[in-house]
DNA sequence: CTTTGCACTGTAATCATTACAAATAAAGAC
DNA sequence: GTCTTTATTTGTAATGATTACAGTGCAAAG
């Protein structure tokens, strides 16, 4: 909320905090739905005019750079970006596209790990495929569809 | 090698085994290296001078489908393909671009497991990205590049 | 007040992928 | 074998996310 954190915590990275740049960060805290490019640009554009794609854009791989955030590549029209830097996997549900944040159970993505097969590991990612909770249950009452929906 | 396999998996799986799609299909059994829709075709192109890309993208989406072979969406910029269906993981190298293929040894992606959090799994996917041994070993060695280098 | 350098903007370019319509090949009926 | 129907392939045009680039603004330093 107060931009204020989001001010210091771009300077303790490293990054000087331009109000644009604070902006976005602000939107990725207040918004966990794993955004595009296109839906923070969109968004922002309605309090910050001024607000150009490009500089979007620019934002977000410099945060991912910086370590800021994770630019996730699940989705193979488009990257989508997730503040939540600590290790977790994603759900991507083919049918209504949304991304949901799966919690880290398994000892796969330990955080102690450096290298496999002679690699150097900078990033794990994990993530599943499928039809979430949502839409599963819209599939198995089709009848709220025909009579009492509001879609 | 043979194409006879070729044609056999692909009527196996549904897929009326024309010979693009046998070529194509051919051509994913000999190269494990996670090749591109357009890897695909320049090679292919070759010895099958009538091929389009078009068809190169329309069966590799096809094959993804009927479960033939797995699109790996790694890497931001192109889509690459893997015969290899079993569960396993895969590097990105962030230098050099080349896929590797990681063994499967967590309990991570157990093929039994068919949701979580209340979302139906179709697909498990998990990848590292960093520097490949390769690329290391060049890094280490920087005088191999300035004098007996053959790049 | 000028200079210097970084950040931002808008537009044009890039490039993987898809849409579409026409051409071709296969399968089945007669 | 020929006709008809359907599936497959092809070439080109369109789409759309992302990036390149050149110009503009702006703040700090001199």
């Amino acid at each position: 909320m107060t931009l204020i954190q989001e001010r210091e915590e771009l300077i303790a990275c490293g990054i000087f905090p331009s109000r644009p740049r604070v902006a976005i960060l602000n939107y990725l805290h207040n918004h966990h739905t794993h955004p595009t490019a296109d839906e923070i640009f969109r968004s922002l554009r309605e309090t910050v005019p001024t607000l150009s794609l490009t500089t979007v854009y620019n934002t977000l791989r410099l945060f991912a750079d910086k370590g800021v955030c994770l630019s996730l590549t699940i989705n193979e029209k488009q990257v989508c970006y997730d503040v939540n830097t600590m290790p977790h996997g994603h759900f991507l549900c083919s049918r209504c596209g949304k991304v949901y944040d799966i919690p880290c159970e398994n000892e796969f993505a330990r955080p102690g790990m450096s290298s496999i097969s002679g690699h150097r590991i900078a990033e794990v990612h994990y993530y599943y495929k499928g039809i979430c909770a949502e839409c599963l249950e819209i599939e198995e009452k089709p009848n709220v569809n025909k009579s009492g929906s509001r879609a």
